[in-house]
DNA sequence: TAAAAATACTCCATAGGTATTTTAT
DNA sequence: ATAAAATACCTATGGAGTATTTTTA
């Protein structure tokens, strides 16, 4: 598990800057001020080796890489958050392992013996399926 | 999107120690001195709100919550890497939109309408089924 | 020429290193 | 008693701020 020279708070500032299409605002949102915004969006792209934003004098555009990661980068954020919230739930006592069933309604009706595993509660794994996904769980706890 | 006064490199330490059940050891695999490694976990037990090992005099042992965070922790850093790499390719032009059918083989055989979707090469989304899962795609380009 | 980002420069916080102490088996 | 982690302390890198310059539409 190498380092890559930057972080999520990396990342933060350019989800912060892509949404923004304005460092000067994008910076008010991350309490920041605007230069080491720009500091830290020349050291993502330095790291990354490619260029993010367009810079024009009615702020910036995203580049194709740009749109690529933007993606990428929030889904890396919300499931950091949603780690921290498991983690912290589990030292309270409040998650645990659980032995379920897990299935897709929209893969199948019905539960297979291949979907019954281990899962941690609050955080089911992600599914191929669209929107339409529920997932359903059988007990008990242990 | 807020910070939590620790990222990425700080789950990097915990999952060396976590690995090592050593901070000597994982110290060592970070190429890190073990008194900085101490700090980083303690600022993340800090930050959390939760212990993370029971120390003892023969190394450490993950408490339950360290045990939830592993798997997330592990799993953070591999889609970091990825993003990364997904966006190093889109600056260099090996990667773009593509307009695919993605199904998973053990879902169903055959693809349906509902699976149809954009995706960025390179980066295919989870799914629910065991490790039998295919990824099948078809062209073109966009 | 006007708005926006980059640069220059300073300061301080924090990360990391070495030496030492504390703890647990 | 011994191996391992924590603590104390020092240093230096880098992150953030203000002031200013450069860029582009």
């Amino acid at each position: 598990m190498e380092s890559f020279g930057f972080d999520l708070a990396h990342l933060r500032a350019f989800v912060a800057v892509f949404e923004a299409g304005h460092f000067g605002r994008a910076a008010g949102t991350l309490h920041l001020a605007q230069p080491a915004l720009s500091k830290r969006i020349a050291v993502l792209e330095r790291q990354l080796g490619v260029g993010l934003f367009e810079r024009g004098s009615r702020g910036v555009r995203p580049t194709p890489a740009a749109r690529v990661l933007y993606p990428k980068a929030t889904d890396l954020l919300t499931r950091f958050g949603d780690a921290i919230a498991v983690t912290r739930a589990a030292g309270a006592g409040r998650a645990g392992r659980l032995r379920i069933w897990m299935w897709c309604s929209f893969c199948s009706p019905r539960p297979t013996r291949r979907c019954m595993r281990w899962h941690w509660i609050r955080s089911p794994s992600g599914c191929c399926c669209p929107t339409t996904t529920r997932w359903r769980r059988s007990s008990p706890w242990r």
